[in-house]
DNA sequence: CTGGACCTTCCAGCGCAGGGGAAGGTCAAG
DNA sequence: CTTGACCTTCCCCTGCGCTGGAAGGTCCAG
């Protein structure tokens, strides 16, 4: 199966999956005799993966992590399983950090929507904020 | 006031004020005879501002419109509210798709505690993603 | 006169996940 | 035999908000 091909089938393109073989995601493909890269089936799956693990807001570099568990023959659940809790920390903190920023920019916007515009004075660059 | 001052009474960087003026947000400043930078004290009120539309998660192009707005003459006020709508409707996307994903994370997360490791098989990459 | 603190410009890079496009090789159909 | 679709490597670009460093000029105290 050549790249464009194994690209049609993960929904994605061909330099995407050059740039995955760059980065350790994708073990470098058997070539053809003339140099083209030929996929076995499984590589579909682990594209797949890969894009399972960025579903879940993994990064590359932590789906990479996951990858290079298993390709040492150990099964990576405890690390997923720690990624996911790390995954699912970061995120409750983003999510408050947005929901703070949410609140103050709703009182700024309701500030600014009862002052009236010619109460500005010049000097101010704007009452606003 | 030179720029060093300027950046420790703003809480910032010379690197970051020259980056400022650099992208428009601050107005080139006047130059002593040996070619320093000479701020005017409503530098300092500028800075300020540029920090408190940060604070309001508004990005520097956003606030450079506003800035630009004000330096043509105009008061800023409409321009502003619906900036800050806009950021309002932006945040409130994000946070929902956080929530989705956070969701997903937490579900993939339960079903890893629940499954046995010896359970898993050799030939998928991982059952819990 | 020397040292150190300050200033100038310019160039480069970060992190993230690729995308754009050049210059060239290869393969199958018509 | 040529056309067009595909493939290869290569290097640079994106957005965002800076940050680091090099090479040089300036100012003031001791």
């Amino acid at each position: 199966m050549r790249i464009g091909e194994l690209a049609r089938a993960a929904g994605t393109t061909t330099k995407t999956l050059r740039f995955y073989e760059d980065q350790g995601l994708l073990p470098p493909a058997e070539r053809t005799a003339a140099g083209y890269r030929d996929y076995t089936p499984d590589a579909l799956a682990r594209v797949d993966f890969i894009h399972r693990g960025q579903t879940a807001a993994l990064t590359l570099a932590q789906i990479r992590q996951i990858l290079d568990v298993r390709d040492g023959g150990q099964v990576p659940c405890e690390h997923v399983r720690d990624l996911l809790e790390t995954r699912l920390a970061n995120l409750d903190e983003q999510i408050q950090q947005l929901l703070v920023m949410r609140e103050t920019i709703a009182q700024l916007r309701d500030r600014a929507s009862q002052i009236e515009p010619d109460t500005c004075s010049a000097d101010q660059v704007c009452r606003y904020l």
